[in-house]
DNA sequence: AAGTGGTCTAGACCACTTC
DNA sequence: AAGTGGTCTAGACCACTTC
């Protein structure tokens, strides 16, 4: 990959990281950040639209690219992101347990949020996630199975997003996603360590590979005390 | 405004919305939207990107632009917007009651929130939100009184936001959030019709100046049954 | 081979901030 | 007046899709 801008956009994330620059500072305007990285301003300013878009700074005309702060919300449960990737910048311990790994004729529900034939079939996956040892979060996540050939429990108990993209070359790209609260079912009864709430937050994900096509539906059920989503987000004039 | 690529944007989401150019088909090619917008392939593709960014198309190499299915999404409580521009897309009847509009001495935990000296003043305003009759919606809002010298009744249950941007002319830039569940306070339940449920989703939002000065915390508590919360989101690879 | 979008360049003019 | 970011242009080369 040969890309500057995102080149110069990592390079600047990871100096805001680690806090060489700190927070509440200028960056070099982009004229030095130009002669710097040895390229066109239209570059430059690709890379900083992106740190802007993704809450590291904010652009003040006349003025610079100021780095805002961001530590308190460095938890990114928004945009699209697999348990695997989330948990391993987690505290305390993690474990996922795969209850269920088939290849089924889908019931009229999945059908629909899939957009399925009839013919069509899809690998459910039924997994819950232990974090400290109580089982907190109740994934299921139905795939089509022209698009996933293939699935074992040993890769929906380390990580499917990483097996779709790095084995199976799918290029994920975008998602839509609905977050409610519900009463909790029987099934999240037998999975989850429910401990008397009465609540469970649904969150419904329908993802979405580069052409466009639908391949994934999931409804990932969270016992509400350890439901936590934070976004950031820019005001459209 | 004279901004090429913002009307050009406009001009196609109208297009989507209307039903014009439909779901699945693909927009003319960066080419032809040159020559029939008369400008060059960059201020083309800015418009497109946003396009993209906001879950309007996907853009396919070597083959287009794609228009997507939004329908069932197009539920804006994503981003920052206000109750009133959300109200105007609803069903059903609309209600805002203020309760409480007077400037304060913030308690500690505001004072926190808004990262506030000690001689600093708040505006505080307690509203509840009812549809189709029912008290659903619980907003706490805290205002630096710096920033906001002066505010009322009226606008308060009008839009805050439309006064805030048109009257004062602050330029509300970017926002962070943040969604939990918890118990009802004993507040909740003075102010909100809670019908027996055990839970209130809490939405934390630090809102921003174009400046980046934080100058309003909100935590607006919603009956767990009414909320619902979507969003659209694209992966970083 | 022709058409599509993705990246990059070098330059221009403008609005806003600072001094 | 000098420095900052915002918009726009005309052109280049490339990777991918289609035929």
């Amino acid at each position: 990959m040969t890309n500057k801008y995102l080149k110069i956009f990592n390079d600047i994330v990871d100096q805001i990281e680690s806090g060489e620059v700190s927070t509440n500072s200028l960056l070099p305007s982009e004229n030095e950040l130009r002669i710097q990285y040895d390229t066109s301003r239209e570059t430059i300013r690709k890379a900083l639209n992106l740190l802007a878009q993704k809450g590291y700074i904010q652009k003040i005309r006349g003025k610079g690219s100021l780095v805002i702060e961001n530590g308190k919300f460095n938890f990114p449960v928004s945009g699209l992101i697999s348990f695997k990737e989330l948990a391993d910048k987690m505290e305390g311990s993690v474990r996922t347990i795969a209850h269920d790994v088939s290849l089924i004729k889908p019931t009229p529900y999945i059908q629909k949020q899939l957009q399925l034939t009839n013919k069509d079939l899809v690998w459910q996956v039924i997994r819950t996630r232990e974090i400290n040892g109580k089982k907190i979060i109740l994934d299921k996540d139905y795939f089509h199975q022209k698009i996933v050939p293939e699935l074992t429990k040993e890769i929906s108990e380390d990580s499917i997003y990483h097996y779709l993209e790095k084995e199976l070359n799918l290029p994920i790209s975008f998602a839509k996603k609905e977050v409610t609260v519900v009463e909790p079912t029987a099934e999240d009864r037998q999975f989850l360590d429910l401990e008397g709430f009465y609540n469970v937050v649904v969150i419904r994900n329908y993802v979405y590979l580069e052409d466009a096509t639908l391949f994934q539906y999931t409804e990932s059920r969270h016992r509400p005390d350890k439901f936590k989503f934070v976004d950031f987000a820019r005001r459209n004039h």
